[in-house]
DNA sequence: ATGACTCCCAGTGGGAGA
């Protein structure tokens, strides 16, 4: 079976392209990131239409994540339970008993500035709900933007990025401890190319010259882990007319 | 080079993203 992760940026913008690629990719679940649409205008109708199961959960303007799937999901959770938050950026739901975590963790825009403190107050939020949701769901799956560099080698350009947001000490090491959690990432189970991205920046024909940076991610459990049979990243949908900035990932388990 | 592009809500510009 097959996940995937995909932030869109727009699904208002995205959203026949979104169909498109899953009918040419039948994933058990599919996590969006970015849908940027309050729930009442949630295309729900034409992913339903299309034979899709989907829960939803966001707001106008920002953020929002969104988990179709080929069957019903149960245990729904948006946010992050105790942790007060006026945005959208988390949804879990089981399929059977696959847990899966979808999270569009805040961008944090600049080290030192509010939104970077807002930022390192969510993962540490994300780390004590995930610790507590690893002993009730042993088979579990966080996917998702997570707006963090983990290592030099998933920045194009390790330099000139070094102390930049995304590639701080403190988001990496962020990273780290969801990983001491008992979390693996799934895209470093495998030989990969080298430069191997999930985001291009739209200016500067980034995509063009391969500059990116690997900021979406799947971390699996240890239980999950040894099922894990493939992890890649799939570059297809920049080939459309208006492309989301974010790639897709997609895990497999056997 | 305080840039570049895209999206949104706005309203003939500006914030945010990454």
């Amino acid at each position: 079976m097959k996940l995937a992760t995909w932030n869109v940026n727009s699904l208002a913008v995205r959203l026949p392209q979104v169909l498109d690629w899953l009918a040419a990719n039948p994933v058990e679940v599919l996590a969006l990131q970015e849908t940027k649409l309050s729930d009442e205008k949630f295309p729900h109708v034409e992913i339903e239409a299309a034979g899709w199961h989907v829960q939803w959960f966001g707001q106008r303007t920002y953020n929002g994540v969104a988990l179709l799937s080929k069957t019903g999901v149960e245990g729904l959770v948006r946010n992050i339970p105790g942790n007060a938050d006026e945005q959208a950026r988390v949804m879990a739901g089981s399929f059977g008993d696959l847990r899966v975590i979808d999270a569009y963790f805040p961008n944090g825009q600049a080290p030192g500035s509010d939104k970077f403190a807002y930022k390192m107050r969510w993962i540490a939020a994300l780390r004590g709900w995930l610790h507590s949701e690893l002993t009730t769901h042993p088979q579990l799956v966080l996917l998702g933007d997570f707006n963090i560099a983990p290592e030099d080698r998933d920045v194009h350009d390790p330099v000139a990025w070094a102390g930049q947001i995304h590639c701080t000490d403190d988001e990496r090491a962020h990273f780290r401890a969801l990983l001491d959690l008992g979390l693996t990432d799934a895209f470093r189970q495998f030989e990969q190319p080298e430069k191997s991205w999930t985001w291009w920046d739209y200016r500067n024909l980034a995509f063009r010259k391969n500059q990116g940076l690997r900021l979406d991610h799947i971390l699996v459990s240890k239980t999950l882990a040894p099922r894990v049979t493939a992890c890649v990243i799939d570059k297809s949908p920049r080939k459309n007319e208006r492309p989301s900035d974010h790639a897709p990932v997609v895990l497999t388990l056997s």
